[in-house]
DNA sequence: CTGATTGCAAACATTTTGCACTATG
DNA sequence: CATAGTGCAAAATGTTTGCAATCAG
């Protein structure tokens, strides 16, 4: 799969190596792309399905996979803490409802208008700019 | 001070009561406006600087705070889980550098065309929306 | 008075750390 | 081979809960 093969030499460019653990991760990880994972769910998942990785592992490969900006972490109303796929993706931005949670990507041109004003008000660097938007959505309106 | 008699109307009309721990949380919270503050500087704070307000208690109405959007959750960067005062402001948008973790608030006009957009686009429900951006401030920008 | 709220202490959950060992590059 | 990364177990931190006692309305 050629997005892998892109990991790989971002990790090889780092120095940091291809470990089973963390081959592990970022499997489970792509096999989850449009999910929004826990901690838990990974660590369970890769400790009992996959076997052998432990805890403290995901939690440092988890750190580590967030400072690459490979993934995002979004936090859920009704899970908490979770993450989410972004690397290469246009689009590193989610609406996530209060009420029942649910999280999705946003709309693309939307958000490259809302990128562009940022930069220009703010002076907030476009560079692996991340949005959150909590609300309300359509089901959910009417409390 | 009026918001003090808002908040307070606000507890009333849902048969909450005003006791000296939530006195003293709300008291907390407008004294730190402009700040973004975790639970654990709360407790410590109402726990020994006013001594005597659990951290039970503190968790139990931090989360109905943010239930009656008196209060919103703020992920930093280098701080973790904080807290900030958003009642009655019109903006509920804030801009987190990823390096320094500083969070301001954003730019009221930039919002509400933002807030116009999302709703048009996403159908999503303009009370109560709030977003918060990661970037880059303009003194982190180069890394 | 009555039920909402508290404090407390214990249970439970989550995250971090030090260290000896392993295996990637 | 050198050193980045791992597992493990324990410590540190953070959060939730049940319950008897309290006090706001």
């Amino acid at each position: 799969m050629k997005k892998h093969r892109d990991l790989v030499s971002i990790l090889k460019a780092k120095n940091l190596r291809l470990t089973p653990a963390r081959r592990a991760l970022i499997q489970y990880i792509l096999d989850n792309k449009s999910k929004h994972i826990s901690l838990k769910e990974i660590y369970e998942f890769l400790g009992i399905k996959v076997e052998g990785v432990n805890r403290s592992s995901v939690y440092r490969n988890i750190e580590l996979l967030k400072k690459l900006d490979i993934i995002q972490e979004l936090n859920l109303p009704n899970k908490g803490k979770c993450f989410q796929y972004v690397f290469d993706k246009d689009v590193h931005h989610f609406y996530i409802c209060k009420t029942c949670g649910k999280a999705s990507r946003g709309n693309k041109e939307l958000f490259e208008k809302i990128e562009k004003a940022l930069k220009d008000i703010h002076g907030f660097s476009k560079a692996n700019l991340s949005m959150v938007f909590y609300g309300f959505c359509e089901k959910c309106k009417g409390h």
